[in-house]
DNA sequence: GCAGAAAGACCGATCGTTCTCTCTCTACTC
DNA sequence: GAGTAGAGAGAGAACGATCGGTCTTTCTGC
């Protein structure tokens, strides 16, 4: 089969890049590493050479993806602040959930296959949870919320919900409804 | 291996029951086939006797679960009404997020495994899904809030995000997290 | 007698992983 | 600049284990 990624990049980016497309599209567990190596375009000792196991693959698959999401929400800290902020991160969930491909939250799918909260898997996601969960109480309190703690689980809720519902309800009607619900969790009212 | 149900019941219910647990509490492709008849005590020729294949078992689990749950929520809908309905059934969510063995929502989770929308077990996923929507707007609409359809959307983003974090994250603070926020969702004036 | 269950061999396919062997490119030495 | 060692990558066979699923045979209970 014709590899799927171009074949001018490095081999580990290839496999890492056909790796987060396929894990996110169809799961962990039923992407093996034969589908992998050949839409990389790479043979199973290359694979091998970069990783020491499937696993660690995983792991790196959404250490990247936590690292893009920073980046991103990096971008919205650095030019605004406060409520502004907060609500420019929130349209990025909205619009995460009507994008084409999209197939829920690339952290929860991955914890569901994974039961063991010790694996190292698990433990990727409980540091990218800890990360966001960190950057809303900041912004929160930045804001001026009077329960910055509290108001910062509520809208974790919200965006575990809304990416869950967003692949299987109607992902518009889930923006709208998430946008509305954090609209009126911060209050009509001005600030920061 | 010793069974480790109860050798007094059928076969297809040790099944379903071995199935349930192992289902929920460690994910659908990690179980395998030989695990499941080997832990209900029963043959492979007795489980392809009462199911097709073992995607029709998967398909079943979740039924039966969708019916428990059904069960329970009628029970309450059967006694109040209204609001008093409403915040049982929060209860009741809020209560399954701090059990010993909780990993999650059971659909949410399978959901995550099966990426094809049209799969049959995806179908029974969106039946109890919008089962569940349902019955939230009717017993909002019965309590007299403005709009029953908006309120219960946030309902559901706000049950997924619960039941996603409070495996995640630490389940009694989720859960005091998620009255709270249903609490001011419906506000802290009386109703029907 | 007959259906359903137990027991377990068996199927091809796929799982994650390791292996050998060849080739190419880079970098260092003289 | 020429020669060479060595790492990285390609290709693909092979490993044992397990996957979901089918089969035959024997036994039990109504």
């Amino acid at each position: 089969m014709t590899p799927v990624v171009e074949s001018t990049l490095h081999p580990r980016e290839r496999l890492l890049r056909t790796a987060s497309r396929l894990f996110y599209a169809e799961g962990v567990h039923t992407v093996g590493v034969d589908r992998l190596v050949t839409e990389a375009g790479i043979t199973r000792a290359t694979f091998y050479r970069h990783f020491p196991s499937k696993e660690d693959l995983v792991e790196a698959y959404l250490r990247a993806r936590s690292e893009g999401i920073r980046r991103a929400v990096d971008a919205i800290t650095g030019t605004s602040g406060g409520r502004a902020a907060l609500l420019s991160v929130v349209d990025l969930i909205g619009d995460d959930t009507c994008r084409q491909d999209f197939r829920g939250c690339a952290f929860l799918n991955a914890a569901a296959e994974y039961p063991d909260p010790a694996h190292q898997v698990r433990v990727a996601i409980a540091e990218h949870r800890a990360w966001f969960s960190g950057v809303l109480r900041d912004l929160l309190a930045g804001a001026g919320h009077p329960e910055p703690d509290h108001a910062a689980r509520v809208l974790v809720l919200l965006r575990d919900g809304a990416l869950q519902s967003g692949e299987l309800d109607d992902p518009q009607v889930v923006r709208e409804t998430l946008l509305r619900a954090v609209h009126d969790l911060l209050g009509t009212g001005r600030a920061a």
